[in-house]
DNA sequence: GAAAAAATATGATAAAAATCATATTTAAGA
DNA sequence: TCTTAAATATGATTTTTATCATATTTTTTC
C-alpha cells in the first residue's frame, strides 16, 4: 500500500508529536527502540523529513528532533510525499500509460472512487489530529 | 499498492480473456508484447498462474495458455492472491502488530472504510466482468 | 518413434528497497 | 578553545523484487 519507509516515517513523526517540543527534543536512539524501526535507517529517513521541514532538529549537545506547531500542521501526506514521492497515488492501477476517465482501464471506473477517497484521507489528516488521538487515548501508536 | 508483478499477471490474463478460448491459445510471445512485460518475466507468473489454475494451458506445439469459463470466474483478488500473497491487504496501515478495531492505530479509523471497499472492489470484479468491459469496447486495455 | 514446438523447472543476474557502518559538521558546556 | 554529543553526509552491504537465460518435459505431427 505504502512502502515500509513511509511507514517508519509516520510513526516516527507521531512519535515526535507526542513527545517533542522547542524544549524537549528527542535523539535518534530515543525514537528507534519505542517505533520498533533500526536506528540508522530511522536516522537517515528523520534527516531527509527534516531537510524537507516536515520535522525540525538542531545538532550538537542538547540537540535532536522535534516538532514546531508549524510542523504539526503539516499532512500525512506530506510525509508519504517526502519518503515516496508524489506520483505514488496518481498512476493507473494497471500502470497503463494514457489511463483517463476518457480512456479508462477495466478497473479505473470501481477504483477510482477508492483512490481519491484514499488521498484525501491522507491530506486531510494532519500530524496534530492524529497526535491528539494518542495523547486523549483514543488511539495507541508503538510497536 | 499492488506489485508490479500483480499489475503484470493481470494485463496477462485479461490480455487471455479477451484473445482465448479452449480452441484458440496464446503462447507466452504472443502475450507479452501487447502488453508490454518482459517475455521471460511473464512467462514465470503465468505458470504459476497456471498452477493456480487462474488459467489454463496446454504443452507442445498447438499448445499454449487459455481462459476456459471457469477460469473467468475467478475475481482480480484470485490474481493478486496468487502474485502477492493474501496478506496484501490485511494488515495496518502503519504495519502495527495488534491495531484492531478496539486498539486501532491512528489511521485506523478513517482507513478502514477504505480498505474494506478496496478489497471489495477487488473480490467482486471477475475476469469476465472486465474483459467484458473491454470487449465492448468500455474499457481499453494495451500498454 | 523421431523431430519440433510448446509449457515447465531451475537458477543466474540486475535493479531497487531496506539495512548497516563510518566519517564529517555543528553546537553546548567546561 | 577544547571536548563531547548530537545531527548530517556518504557509501557499503544485504534483502527483496524484477529480469534474463537455459535445460527439461510434454504433446503434436510426420
Amino acid at each position: 500500500m505504502i512502502s515500509k519507509s513511509s511507514k517508519y516515517a509516520i510513526k516516527a513523526v507521531l512519535y515526535l508529536a507526542v513527545h517533542t517540543n522547542e524544549n524537549e527534543k528527542a535523539m535518534v536512539k530515543d525514537i528507534a527502540t519505542p517505533i520498533n524501526v533500526p536506528k540508522a535507517y530511522i536516522a537517515k529517513l528523520l534527516q531527509k523529513l527534516s531537510k524537507q521541514h516536515i520535522i525540525s532538529s538542531t545538532r550538537g549537545p542538547k540537540g535532536g528532533f522535534y516538532l514546531r506547531k508549524k510542523n504539526k500542521e503539516k499532512s500525512i501526506m506530506d510525509i508519504i510525499e517526502v519518503i515516496d514521492g508524489n506520483e505514488k497515488f496518481n498512476s493507473c492501477m494497471l500502470s497503463l500509460e494514457d489511463c483517463d476517465h476518457n480512456n479508462p482501464c477495466p478497473l479505473h471506473k470501481s477504483m477510482n472512487p477508492v483512490r481519491t477517497r484514499l488521498i484525501e484521507n491522507f491530506k486531510n489528516k494532519t500530524i496534530e489530529d492524529a497526535s491528539n488521538d494518542v495523547i486523549i487515548g483514543k488511539c495507541s501508536l508503538p510497536l
